[in-house]
DNA sequence: ATAACTGTTCCACAATATGGAACCTAATGA
DNA sequence: TCATTAGGTTCCATATTGTGGAACAGTTAT
């Protein structure tokens, strides 16, 4: 079904690209510009894509938008944990993220923000690098011992601030200590301005299926106050992970 | 292109509905079990879809959520608005909503949370209907007469609450005051325990794109609280306006 | 004015999806 | 226990359907 494939190629440079035309569109993707008109009229007629009527390019429309969002909504883990997330949040004023590891990311899936006007915002569905962040270590410090090494081989470590591992000799040493502890730290490794711990939920089976994780601007957040979120970070995702049927 | 018009509707069903087999699939879309079979193949390879090894069955992944996300935050009004809604939300402390009117429905793309323990929390991307909710209301009120005729025709004013307006002649005498005093008000008229309150974002041409409404349980947000947001709002909307070039 | 590029339509041909049949496994029930 | 049903999967000859070159029109650049 190449054909049903070069579309959903062609949706997904949309979603994720500018607007563009037939004849961009159809070079960067090696089709025919009579093939891409197509593609494009078929996206059109089914919703996905509109055609903008100035500049004559072609877009993607928040019907994909709102698929996506049902599926996120179906999540259970979402609806369970949220309650805990508001309580935690309500308690220290701090954005909660709740997350999940896709594809060597960790991918926000929902969160609930501090109304402070510092803080931090990392939008949700955003992809964040896993080695670097409190929640990506605790899923880390969790993969199968291949995996890992499947993970530095393939992942580039990237050093955004001083504080950033970037040799995955350190990284491993890191998560061994992330998985005997059961929490990581973030302090100040994406970011300058960003601390952030995290902890792992657990399915029954004992998989960690998602991290929880509380951040906040270094200003306000210190290494000790955020060492003092340790224990009720560590308490939520242990319930939590109780009501999936964990321990 | 009749085979992957066929696989857009098994994703949009699986993101829809629930997890499914090839034989459901196949007898709800009329597509033989054999062409399910190779469609959920090719959705499973691009991997929107997967199997559960469990059930047997098959739903959509996050990848469309992903997907869906980056479509949602290309959209520069959500971050035009953003700070104004966090303004606001920090002043009442109540739920802010920025909204589209997509296909006779209002859908939600952002918002800002209350941190009360009660409080109001739509989630983004949902869809409500427009005549008993505020925002629906704004955009109904600046309809094109023929437009809110049809809108009238086609939607049933079905009644959520005793105070739901069901008939299309008190709903239009409604949208004329909305109008007139540029702003809207739902008074539990979509669930007894909310109240909300609404106003238009005009873009340069003075097309009304946007909403943005202030909700909150009706315990708190009396009426007389509710109408004091009026002067915050229609200023915040206003502002908004003014930077896409209204005015 | 010319050239270059893009969007769009058309069509004969070639590629590819279709759907019936058969096979396998798991679940159901007599 | 064995028969029966239902679902998942593979295969293949046929016919449907997508392909891509050509041609035209509209737009912008030279």
């Amino acid at each position: 079904m190449r054909s049903t494939i070069k579309v959903f190629q062609v949706l997904e440079t949309l979603c994720m690209d500018n607007p563009a035309g037939v004849a961009e569109l159809s070079s960067r993707l090696a089709v025919k510009r009579s093939s891409m008109h197509r593609f494009l009229s078929v996206l059109t007629h089914q919703g996905y894509v509109e055609k903008n009527a100035n500049t004559g390019k072609y877009c993607a429309t928040l019907k994909v938008f709102q698929l996506g969002v049902s599926v996120r909504n179906k999540l259970s883990l979402i609806h369970l944990a949220r309650p805990y997330m508001e309580e935690l949040g309500r308690k220290f004023h701090e954005t909660i993220n709740l997350s999940l590891f896709i594809e060597n990311s960790v991918v926000v899936i929902d969160r609930v923000e501090s109304l402070e006007t510092l803080r931090i915002d990392h939008g949700i569905g955003r992809r964040l690098p896993a080695y670097c962040t409190a929640l990506g270590k605790v899923f880390l410090a969790n993969l199968a011992k291949e995996e890992l090494e499947k993970y530095c081989e393939e992942q580039k470590l990237q050093a955004f601030t001083k504080r950033t591992v970037t040799s995955s000799k350190e990284l491993k040493r890191d998560l061994k200590s992330v998985r005997e502890e059961g929490f990581a730290i973030d302090d100040r490794e994406v970011d300058d301005g960003i601390r952030c711990i995290s902890a792992p939920i657990r399915d029954g089976s004992g998989k960690v299926v998602a991290a929880i994780s509380i951040s906040g601007p270094s200003t306000r957040v210190t290494l000790q106050r955020l060492k003092s979120f340790k224990r009720p970070i560590i308490n939520l995702t242990a319930e939590i992970s109780r009501k999936l049927g964990y321990g």
